[in-house]
DNA sequence: GTCTATAATAGGATAGAC
DNA sequence: GTCTATCCTATTATAGAC
């Protein structure tokens, strides 16, 4: 079989890189530690990434990757279904959710990377998609609670399988945003 | 006048503390620089405090024992009104709201200092107060986002005027709660 | 209460052998 | 691709003078 234009041993990195990470957060994590995990040294982990800063990038980048992607659609559809457009939110999250508790859960270390005016653009460009671009403050509020709402579902409730998962958790969501179409399940006409 | 309980210069150094590590993150902020903004060394920090531990351990404390206090109430009333429990929740996370920010951003540095079962029993605790000992998947949802979306307000919207963001972040969270007092200002009865 | 000086440790990163 | 050995820097923390 062909390379992979990702080595095995990068991705192994990158995977025990990951754990620790969530495990006790980056800043507390040495790349000794990383190298142990593995069986490996300091050095071995210097031939596959850069530095330290390339390491964290390179296990950001398919999670900022897909967001952007989903939101770039958004902006272009001409009117969505706000609960369409949470469901997308959600599975890219989903999809990534280590990733996703990651950046959720430790700033700081977003910020020192300079990803800080990244994650404030999303929530910005998606307030605007759910809220419009020139909401009041109680609109901002109602997607702000909708958008952290998803996101906080999906790391504290993690024990609940996907399915299940999604439907209370947009449910709750689209209340918060008083969208008309509340649930798919419970629809009811005034 | 009496001798204050903290000494200023103690005081000093927290306040400088929680501002630094608000600007670039707890871990990333050492002894050094704090004392460097004060113009003072860092031996000088160990005479007011025994450890950088206990430097952080004495910041949070305040937070901390307000949050407890406000729960602890919570739990033993008869049965209160959510928009009346979130309105203490909003409250108190308000008054500390730079420490609520910090502990919002920085959950490594939290589960170091073995504060996570903390906040994550607060948590439980809220939900449960919210939805009840043994609500499902949905009702649990729904607290989540009332919850995370209130505090997500906070750090979120804090160029609006307290009064106008308590409102709105209220009226947003009991929307997700499916609370039926959603808003004071616009009831409506179907 | 604050200083100078310093110990002890650990981090990221590189050189060069294999 | 991975190793041993090492450099440089920064950190927390302490001893002891003032």
């Amino acid at each position: 079989m062909p390379r992979p234009r990702t080595s095995e041993t990068r991705q192994r990195i990158l995977d025990a890189a990951l754990e620790l990470f969530l495990e006790q957060g980056v800043q507390q994590t040495s790349l000794r530690q990383i190298a142990d995990r593995l069986g490996l040294t300091k050095p071995a982990l210097y031939y596959h990434f850069s530095s330290r800063e390339d390491l964290l990038n390179s296990l950001l980048q398919p999670l900022v990757a897909d967001i952007d992607s989903v939101l770039a659609e958004d902006e272009h559809g001409t009117t969505s279904d706000p609960r369409d457009l949470l469901g997308r939110y959600f599975d890219v999250s989903y999809r990534h959710h280590a990733l996703t508790t990651l950046m959720l859960h430790d700033l700081p270390t977003l910020n020192e990377l300079g990803y800080i005016d990244q994650v404030l653009t999303w929530r910005r460009r998606l307030v605007a998609v759910l809220a419009g671009p020139n909401a009041g403050v109680a609109e901002r509020a109602r997607a702000i609670v909708a958008l952290g709402g998803l996101a906080d579902c999906l790391v504290l409730l993690d024990d609940v399988p996907e399915h299940e998962l999604r439907a209370a958790a947009l449910d709750a969501a689209c209340a918060a945003l008083g969208s008309t179409s509340g649930s798919a399940a419970e629809e009811q006409p005034r």
